[in-house]
DNA sequence: ATTCTAGCTTGATCCAACTCAAGGCGGCCC
DNA sequence: GGGCCGCCTTGAGTTGGATCAAGCTAGAAT
């Protein structure tokens, strides 16, 4: 296992996070991080668990769900490089109410409790900085509820690829576009809240309309215009 | 139009967010807030609008609500006295994902950003006590799109009847219990992602298996084992 | 090349909750 | 008292998306 060192301090530092927060507090943040290295399909936490701190993607995707009743589960949230996730948790003291495991084989960074309430304490821009994160989680979820509760199947799936595309960096004023979809179709249809079977068929549904094309995971926008018309 | 004068000071005080402060810098964020006086039905803010600080409410009660494509709204929140919203919003300058509007006549102190920043810079228990505010909302959060996305129409309503009566201060472990539901059914039904018509059925369907039984907006709860068991 | 398997698609059927359409039932004002 | 207006209930019919059950396809393993 021929595992390449890791520059727990660079990596932090590149991370919006972390920006301006002083080299000594950035290296105590780095100091006390720990380095989690795990497969695909591995779990990071179970539901119920108490959190150790907050995660960092380094490399790798990593989702967080529910589980069912009937031993199903709902994606709520899929994680790429650069994004953290459980500070609110964490900050709380309570545990968690959903469970995280891999996609694809990962390294995450553990950063305990107590560096970041140190880190909190030291520097005022390091507190408004991690509130500003907490809070575009909050519209995030606003945003989802209102989907789940107001928009239809087809609706979610437009406004999702949509947002793919601009997360993606494609111009937003192009009439046509390309995206590929995170991970497979079956994870995808759970964080849109729908049956793979229902996937599938408004994808082939919004083919036949010619809004888009579809090769596996790599979906063509063939009339954005038409498309937000949709949601 | 007698309006009684208001301790701005003394109720902000009195609520937990600002427990801790500083004379003198609660005094100046009582100095910089605005009280806000609305009549039933009144809007305190549209879907859109820029936020100009967060919001107390002092008295009464207020929803925040999104509206459909047809002229439809969906509940998201119903705050009372002591409870706050907006902080996420105003914190981040982007306009209100939802609206707001007094259910009953209401009080309410605006805070505006600035006193807000002033006060994060001061003191980091009250920023610590801004992030646990905004946790606890998102846990809420959370806790709503797995309802939405994983539970019937009776188990929500079971889950929000067992929330208001631990809210209520009943004991936990009692048998039986009483609720008010805290606002008109239509309401509470948008709350819940149900249609008035649902509600109605979903009540009437545990009052025959004599698990409550309603009077109006008063539930009293007949078996909280076999409550829970259905959620 | 052949099998195996995971992921996806397609078709048939079902059901929870919604919509539409009438009533009931207070409370309030004249 | 009588009429009116919100609010709630009840019934009948509809439907979006889920469920169940086969197939299909492409890449990986043998």
């Amino acid at each position: 296992m021929t595992r390449k060192r890791l520059d727990v301090r660079g990596t932090l530092a590149s991370l919006p996070l972390f920006q301006s927060l002083r080299p000594e507090e950035l290296a105590s943040v780095a100091q006390a991080a720990r380095i989690v290295r795990a497969r695909r399909g591995e779990l990071l936490f179970g539901k119920g668990d108490t959190p150790a701190g907050f995660h960092v993607v380094v490399s790798g995707q990593v989702k967080l769900a529910l589980s069912t009743s009937h031993g199903l589960e709902k994606v709520l949230q899929i994680l790429g490089p650069g994004q953290s996730f459980g500070e609110a948790v964490m900050f709380l003291e309570r545990p968690y109410p959903v469970h995280g495991a891999c996609l694809v084989d990962s390294v995450l960074l553990l950063v305990p409790r107590h560096a970041l309430c140190a880190a909190l304490e030291a520097d005022p821009g390091f507190a408004r900085r991690v509130l500003g994160g907490l809070s575009v989680r909050l519209h995030q979820l606003v945003s989802d509820v209102e989907a789940y509760s107001t928009r239809s199947a087809a609706q979610r799936l437009v406004g999702y690829l949509l947002h793919l595309r601009e997360a993606g960096g494609e111009a937003a004023d192009e009439a046509t576009g390309h995206v590929s979809l995170p991970t497979s179709k079956h994870i995808v249809a759970s964080r849109l809240n729908l049956t793979p079977e229902t996937l599938s068929r408004v994808l082939h549904m919004l083919s036949a309309d010619h809004l888009i094309s579809v090769d596996g995971r790599d979906v063509t926008i063939r009339d954005v215009q038409r498309l937000r018309a949709y949601a």
